[in-house]
DNA sequence: AACATTTTGGACACAATTGTCCAATTGGTC
DNA sequence: GACCAATTGGACAATTGTGTCCAAAATGTT
């Protein structure tokens, strides 16, 4: 049950990254252990039930240290969830690269698409966990909300829309409005992760491609140009 | 320390049936007053961040009455979430009996059904309130999880599934795997909820028509019998 | 080896919360 | 009015968590 996001990758990397570019005095080691261990505990626990000796016996560090590099419980919050939004937000924009603009065969590519925006972005820890998070403290954190909200959402849907826009333009697709293709394209898409997650059940690996050209059937069934 | 979900519960839920008014305040009783005020203070909070003198303030009645009638944290938080199971899958399935399943005009009539859905299921602050407990605390409470489960999501997309595979019968739709239809037509449906929750805002009553039109008219461009 | 910086663990004050006990008060009922 | 149950508020011990201080130890640098 207990197991950390990356594994135990914090004992001893000390001689790659003791001088990198990052303008921390601080060794990286611990501190990335830190917010590791802290996005599991504040995803499990909430805000109010993380505590701080829970993270620091997580990251296997003491408390104090957290105290000394990352401040106290409301800063340590905020600079999980943006390391996190970075990654996440990264991760989705990788996967969008590959999205098939100019398809031969546009049901098959989508459906690739689609399992890779799954496996990469929507199901990643990471980005379940931070919404999770914000979804659950957002109230408490106005300001972290917002930068959420234009990291996240805020591209992520124009983004897809976008793309959605360009197929449509070529030909292949009959979209009136594509932001709300998108919302719908990322609905079908997170169907079954959105039920699974309210039945309490972990979607495994294996059912991701069908889950994807599940989504991607229905959508092209009401989206594709008829001829 | 953890009992039966229903254990010592049973003081006063069979004295008084006549909990249905439809609006929120009124509370007869204190009893009432604390569960609605705890599900207010759970939702914003969390279990941990939830005190018990929180809710005794917002319920307007002191901390020991609420000890006396529902006993300690734990207790209390298992009756919340029943009752407001209860209270959600009722209304849910009051909404499902208005079903079209013999409609002259398809698209009209699913889309007024869907959009009672959304304002009498989806919408309600009380479902959504316990679908946020539960996502959040299940892990806690893993046989109150189970109840979710049961009366959750387990009864309503069986139901769902059962009457547009009547649809399809009836020559309607089109439809090769109902269950995935069903939890398709209800990941359309609530596409806008979902993306204004993400992004932290609170969808308007005023777009609850536009909402349930946008996600039958996708459902159908999808499913709907060609001839 | 000598130095600088972190890290550590333990102690501490302080605040919040839980759950209990109890005496006084309220409100309804006969 | 008298009785009875529910309610109230206050005090209480026990627990837990936060954030700080500090001296000893570990770690890395020159």
């Amino acid at each position: 049950m207990v197991k950390c996001l990356y594994g135990h990758v914090m004992k001893n990397s000390s001689a790659e990254l003791t001088h990198e570019a990052g303008t921390w005095p601080a060794p990286q080691n611990k501190r990335q252990a830190i917010l590791n261990a802290a996005a599991d505990v504040f995803a499990e626990q909430g805000f109010a039930g993380a505590s701080i000796d829970a993270i620091a016996a997580r990251a296997g560090v003491s408390r104090q240290t957290i105290y000394n590099q990352l401040g106290d419980k409301d800063n340590l919050f905020k600079v999980v969830v943006s390391e996190i939004t970075d990654r996440s937000s990264a991760g989705f924009f990788r996967v969008l690269d590959t999205f098939p603009v100019a398809p031969q065969d546009l049901e098959t590519e989508l459906a690739l698409f689609s399992a890779q925006l799954l496996r990469k972005a929507l199901c990643d820890p990471n980005g379940r966990w931070l919404r999770k998070l914000v979804e659950t403290e957002g109230a408490r954190f106005p300001e972290l909300f917002e930068t959420w909200k234009e990291y996240g959402p805020g591209k992520k849907y124009p983004a897809i829309a976008a793309r959605l826009a360009q197929l449509a333009h070529a030909g292949y697709l009959d979209i009136d409005d594509p932001g709300l293709a998108a919302r719908q394209y990322m609905a079908l898409l997170a169907t079954d992760l959105r039920y699974d997650q309210q039945i309490g059940r972990q979607t495994p690996e294996s059912e991701i491609d069908r889950m994807a050209s599940d989504a991607t059937r229905t959508f092209l069934r009401a989206f594709a140009r008829k001829r």
